[in-house]
DNA sequence: CTTTTTGCAAAGCTTTTGCACCACA
DNA sequence: TGTGGTGCAAAAGCTTTGCAAAAAG
C-alpha cells in the first residue's frame, strides 16, 4: 500500500487513530509538496507554507514519528548530521560520500537483488529503506 | 596490510607522523586488549586501564581520530547514539535492529558479494567497513 | 468539559573546540 | 625554550521532554 499524495498520507495517519490537526497537516504538506523524497527535520520546519505561522521544531519531530509510526517516512541516519526522513513510496539505499557528504540513491531493483543476498545469509529480516553504505563517490574518487 | 597487536597499531602511527605519548599508547591498548571490536569512545575512556590517571574525552576522541587517518580503526554510526569504531583488522558490515539495537556482523564473503554487486550498479567505490543496515533481528521478527 | 496537542524553554546526549597548563625534546 | 599534547569547561548540533496554555472533540 503506497502513500504518495498528501491525502493519502492523512488517511493513513487516520487509519493509526491519529488525530489530524492543522499543524500536521501542514508538515504532511510540506513534505509531499517538494520533489525532495530526503528532507531532515529542520528542513520540514522551513518548508511549511508561510500561510500559517510555523510549527515548533517539537511538534514536527513529533508530527515525524507519527509519520513513521503510519509507514508513511522512514528515518535515517546518514552517518553524520541530522536524520533524514524519505517517503516510503520511493524504496531505495543510500550511498553517502565520506569525502562530500553526497548521497546517491541506489534504484529498487539492485536494492530488492541485495536484500535478497543478505536475507539468504543472515537470520534478519531487511528494511530495504535503511541501507546506508559510506564509501567514495566517482568524484571524490578520481581526485 | 593488516593491524591486529598493539604493536603494530603503535608502528602505524608514528608512520603517519604520530608522537606515541602515554595517553595515545593506553587508548590503544584498550582497544586491542578486548575481544570487542566495536567499541564507542565512551567505552574506550572506561576501559583505559585504572593503573594511570584516566585520559579526558576529549584526548580519546582525538586520538580515535588519528587512529582512524592511520587506518587502524573505521568510525561508523549504527544509526542513532554514539559512532562505534572498529578495528580494520576485521571487515564486516553492520545489520543493526530497529527494535531491540541488537548488532549482527556480516562476515566478510557476504560483504566482498554485496560490494561487487553494488560497484557493478553505482559509480562509487564502496567502503566494506562502513555498510550498515536496519532490520529486524531474527528475535524481534519472530515476536 | 476533558483530552490532546502545541509552543516554549530547558535539558539530554554525543562530539568538538578554545585555552591555559604541562611535558618533553 | 619552544612545540605540541592534555585536561577542563564551555559550546555546538540534533533531538527529546516537562509543563502550562491552547485547541480539539
Amino acid at each position: 500500500v503506497l502513500v504518495t499524495t498528501i491525502d493519502e498520507a492523512i488517511t493513513r495517519l487516520r487509519a493509526h487513530g491519529v488525530t489530524v490537526t492543522p499543524a500536521r497537516r501542514a508538515v504532511v504538506a510540506a513534505i509531499f509538496d517538494t520533489g525532495e523524497h530526503h528532507l531532515t527535520a529542520l528542513e520540514v520546519v522551513h518548508r511549511v507554507e508561510r500561510t500559517r505561522r510555523r510549527p515548533d521544531r517539537a511538534t514536527v519531530y513529533r508530527t515525524l514519528d507519527l509519520l513513521a509510526d503510519a509507514g508513511v517516512l522512514r528515518p535515517v541516519h546518514l552517518g553524520t548530521g541530522p536524520a533524514i526522513y524519505h517517503r516510503t513510496d520511493h524504496t531505495h539505499a543510500h550511498l553517502v560520500c565520506t569525502s562530500c557528504g553526497a548521497v546517491v540513491e541506489i534504484p529498487a531493483e539492485a536494492v530488492d537483488e541485495l536484500t535478497r543476498l543478505l536475507e539468504r545469509d543472515a537470520r534478519f529480516t531487511i528494511e530495504p529503506d535503511q541501507i546506508v553504505i559510506s564509501g567514495l563517490c566517482a568524484m571524490c574518487h578520481d581526485v
